[in-house]
This record gives structure tokens, C-alpha cells and sequence, in this order.
DNA sequence: GATGAATGCGAGCAAATATTCGCATTCGTC
DNA sequence: GACGAATGCGAATATTTGCTCGCATTCATC
């Protein structure tokens, strides 16, 4: 049972042989599985070990407690999700509002492939958030929103600009999470997705000139 | 422990006696006061009925499970909001993107208050969120906004103020479900619902004619 | 093939936890 | 004050859980 609130999250270990590397990588996979087949309530240290072949005492070998392959998980997505929005935003040929519409759509449609695992991982937020190395993502997310919104609101003030961000970043987010909830159909999700862009952009453009 | 994943919620027996119905009220205040301090991880019924001041034995004469009670406190609030929005956007007197406005600032500060029973309930939400009767609130909540955009958007098709409520409504809560889980300044928060009335009113303008 | 380090194992421990059940107490009613 | 029903109790039960530790196996290097 966790003994402690808030554990720590950094590895125990590094793998140093191929074997090992292996072993971490099957358990990740295994992770995934368990999330998404079992849901977060029943993600277990035992059931992860289990379904990547493993047992228990390697698992703690290269993790120190069960937060960290649920940080782990959740940290690559953070990383994928950040190359997908720098990509596609710092696109300066194509025009800012165009940018935005692409990154909704394709924030969206990420978010609905692998729903199950993006829910659980959601549901066991509470385990991991409180992690320090969590910050750091959120921060880097919100600066790549802030220079391109320098670009899409070159006349607002920077206390717009902020606002604005922190509200579509925040709204991204938020939506992104209650769409991995409920599953939909795809023909919703771009329809859906359509009308984000829609509203973030009549956003931007009432906003254009303060 | 959980025996299953999925549990009855509906009431076990209906206080019959005066200090039942204190007993049951009892309860849900040390609910309320539990889930505030020790979070949705430490949320347990023996704690629940030790703050309450009664014995784990009675809490379960009229709440079959742990997820009853939780579903119960959410219930309350849903039903509060319901009230809450129903209120603000049936009053025909103002125009209605007024009305918006006024709602989204007060859905706000209320989620801003008591954040912490708002977030740590919504941390347990894995244990209560697949019971059916959870389906009515949020079907009426839809039904209200439709009425709303029927007179804020007469010109638009069902289609259209379907997708715009649906919207709106899913953007609303979880921007709020985000908005518990950060403790906020009272300037930053009122800034903040400005933004974000900001971005529904320049939507609706948006799709007016279509 | 010998040696030490890295790796792997899984039974077992120490909590927590949700819920039950037999018994004690109090209520309303006569 | 007596009776049954409603209410209240909390020790005890049955699970589940996260995690450790002593030992076995495999590797890399010579």
C-alpha cells in the first residue's frame, strides 16, 4: 500500500545490458496493456510484471515504485505530444490560423486513437502529478504557444498574449482529456475538432487588435 | 477492497427517525471534510465515519458502498450547478451573450470555491462515474444550453447549435475540472472567465448566420 | 573456466481496505 | 414499563496492495 503520499519518481537504475533494456522496455509495453485493458484502478505492480513476463523484484530494479512507469508513460506522451505542437506551429509558411486548425485536428484525433490508455492514465493522475519533473513540460508547452501566438497577435500586449494561451493551452488540454473518456465516432471527432478550431480562431481574431 | 469494479449505488435503506437523518447528514459533512483534507487516495469510510463521529456499521446502513457516498456528494453538486445555470440563462431580460458572460464567471468562482472538494472528488470520479443515473444530469444540462442557443442563435440549424452546445458545455466543465485542481488568485480567476467568455461570445458571433 | 558484477526471481511481509454480522441501545406506541 | 422495530455499534474477516530480500542465474572479462 503506498506508504507515503508522494513518492519519488526517478529511476533506480540504469539498464547497462541488452537483456535489461529488454526487460524495461517489455514492462513499458506491459504497462500499457494492463492501463488500457484493466483501467487504472487495477494497475498493479504484480499484473504489469506478470503480463511482461517478468517478476516482481526485476520491476522494482528499474522502477522504485509504481508512480514511476505510470510518470514514465505519461511523460513520453508529454514529449510526443510537444514535438507534435512545436511541428506544426512553428510552420511559418503556412498562415498562423491555418496552423491552428491543423494542430486541433491533429491534437484530437491523437487523443481518440488509444483513448483507453490516455483515460486510465488520466484516472491515475493523482499518483504521479505531484512529480517535479512534471512542470517542465507544461512550462515548455506554454512557451511554444506563446511564440506563436508573437507571430499570430503581433499587435496584442503580452499580457494578452499570455491569457490567450493559457486559455487555449488549458482548453486543449481539458477537451483533449474529456474525449478520451467517451469514446466517439471518427466522423464526431473532425466535426468536433472543426468546431474547436472555429472557436479559437474567432478567439484570435476579436482579440487581434488589443 | 474493491470486490468489483462496477458497484450499486442506489440507497440501501431511507432514514426513518430523526437521528437517522442526522446520522446521514453527519456523514455526508465529514465526506465533505475527508475528501477536502486527506484527498480522493485517503478517502476511506472507516475515516469517513470517524470524523463523522459514528461507527463504520451505521455509514453502511444507508450507503451500500463507498462509491454511494461520493456519488451522492457529486449528485448534490450537479444539481446545484443545474440550478445555477438554468437560473442565469433563462432570464430573457439581458441579451444573451450578456447572460453567457455572467455564467461562465459564476460557474467559475463556484468551481473555485472549495476547489479541493471539487478536485479530490473528481480524482475519485473512477469510482462512481459509470453509474447510469450519472447519464441524467449531464443530458439535462444539454437540454438547457440548447434552449439558450435556440434564442441566441435562431438563424442556425439544429445541426450547428447541437455542436455548438456540445461544445461549449464540454469546454465549461473540463476547463473547470482544471480550474480545482490549481489554486487560483481571485484577479487571476475573474481575468481568466473574461477570456474565456471572450472566446464563447466571439464563437457564437461567429457562426450567427450559418 | 573462473570470478565478480549485473541481472533476475518470487515467496513472503506489512500494511490498508471494504464490508459484514451478531449484539447492544434507543425509539415510538400501547 | 413492555414490546418490536429501528438504529447504532465496532471487532473481526477476507482481500488486495506495494514492496523487500535472500538466493539463483547469466553476463562480460580475463
Amino acid at each position: 500500500m503506498p506508504p507515503r503520499p508522494s513518492a519519488q519518481i526517478s529511476s533506480r537504475k540504469q539498464p547497462q545490458q541488452a537483456r535489461s533494456a529488454e526487460l524495461v522496455e517489455a514492462i513499458l509495453d506491459a504497462a500499457v496493456q494492463v492501463l488500457a485493458k484493466e483501467g487504472a484502478q487495477r494497475f498493479t505492480t504484480a499484473r504489469v510484471a506478470e503480463k511482461a513476463g517478468v517478476s516482481v523484484g526485476s520491476l522494482y530494479q528499474y522502477f522504485p515504485n509504481k508512480a514511476a512507469i505510470l510518470f514514465r508513460l505519461q511523460s513520453d506522451e508529454w514529449r510526443q505530444t510537444s514535438e507534435l505542437l512545436r511541428g506544426i506551429l512553428a510552420d511559418t509558411a503556412t498562415p498562423p490560423l491555418e496552423r491552428l486548425r491543423t494542430l486541433v485536428h491533429a491534437f484530437i484525433r491523437s487523443e481518440c486513437d488509444e483513448a483507453a490508455v490516455r483515460g486510465a492514465l488520466d484516472d491515475a493522475a493523482p499518483l504521479y502529478r505531484d512529480a517535479p519533473e512534471a512542470r517542465e513540460a507544461i512550462a515548455s508547452a506554454a512557451h511554444t504557444m506563446q511564440v506563436f501566438l508573437r507571430e499570430a497577435l503581433p499587435r496584442s500586449s503580452d499580457a494578452v498574449r499570455s491569457l490567450a494561451g493559457d486559455l487555449i493551452t488549458t482548453t486543449f488540454s481539458a477537451v483533449g482529456k474529456s474525449f478520451s473518456e467517451t469514446p466517439r465516432r471518427s466522423a464526431e471527432i473532425e466535426a468536433y475538432a472543426d468546431a474547436m478550431a472555429d472557436m479559437f480562431c474567432a478567439y484570435l481574431r476579436s482579440i487581434e487588435q488589443v
